[in-house]
DNA sequence: GGTTGACTTAAAGTGCACTTGAAGTTATAT
DNA sequence: ATATAACTTCAAGTGCACTTTAAGTCAACC
């Protein structure tokens, strides 16, 4: 049973479809990240499942990895199955110092909500005139 | 009653205290973050209260503000509660930004999270051999 | 069939947030 | 007293992730 013929886009069409510029696909490719097919002129053409795929790094690159990161995640990952352990341990690792930045991202926000609430407040004629946002903040045991 | 006289911080001092580098800090003093005092020598010192608002600074600089954005907002305080209104617009977009990429980031983080799970299940042999990772990922109803 | 817009490569440029270097002064320890 | 370490300014350099430019080829529309 012969599958439809495959949605063909080009780099601008594609570009859209995955939210980058056609210029980032085309530094994305460079550094080994995407490969595109090619018709017989030399422009490159993309099909479905090379949406999924640039969409997955986009993922992986939304939890901190870098461009060098990348590569070296794909380049294991031509290599094929012998490579699972080295992937596995780098998306571990990644998860890991992820989860250290979120924590320290989440105080950062409870600190930014704090100063607003103070703000919000002090506008509103609550706090007492010469409270200092430190001590407002001590009252909430918020420290550091 | 005399306070006891302040603790005074060389800048390499004040670098470890606050987690930054010297250079860093007089590139920020650069920007007008930060106001040190200097002796006669024109040596800079710092003192506790600096590491406060440094360290305030940095929770900002922590949820997603620039360096000129905490400089605006530096401006904008050393011109009195007249802005305070303009800072709190500014907290608050700073904070509707913040959400947002928050959202995005814990998508990509349940995204990473299923690649790792999906890769410790196959070296565990627990997925048969030709499930692909997005069929993987629909048994768990998660997209794109 | 000509104009407009999308594509091609390779190299150079940008923006941010620092970091490093050069050249010199000052403080501290032996 | 002298070495060494920390400070001073100002300018230039770095790393990352793109973005822009230049010079040219190709495709689609009227």
């Amino acid at each position: 049973m012969p599958t439809a013929t495959e949605k063909q886009y080009t780099i601008g069409d594609f570009a859209n479809a995955v939210g980058l510029s056609a210029p980032t696909l085309r530094y994305y490719e460079n550094e080994g990240l995407i490969e595109p097919h090619r018709h017989d002129n030399g422009r490159r053409y993309y099909e479905e499942a090379d949406i999924n795929w640039v969409k997955f790094l986009l993922h992986l690159k939304g939890t901190g990895m870098s461009i060098s990161e990348l590569k070296q995640y794909v380049q294991w990952r031509a290599q094929g199955d012998a490579t699972i352990p080295e992937r596995l341990a780098l998306l571990q690792q990644v998860k890991r110092d992820f989860l250290v930045q979120f924590n320290e991202v989440q105080h950062h926000l409870q600190i930014l909500n704090d100063k607003i609430n103070w703000y919000e407040e002090k506008e509103a004629g609550v706090t007492t005139d010469h409270e200092s946002f430190r001590a407002y903040l001590d009252r909430f045991g918020h420290h550091e």
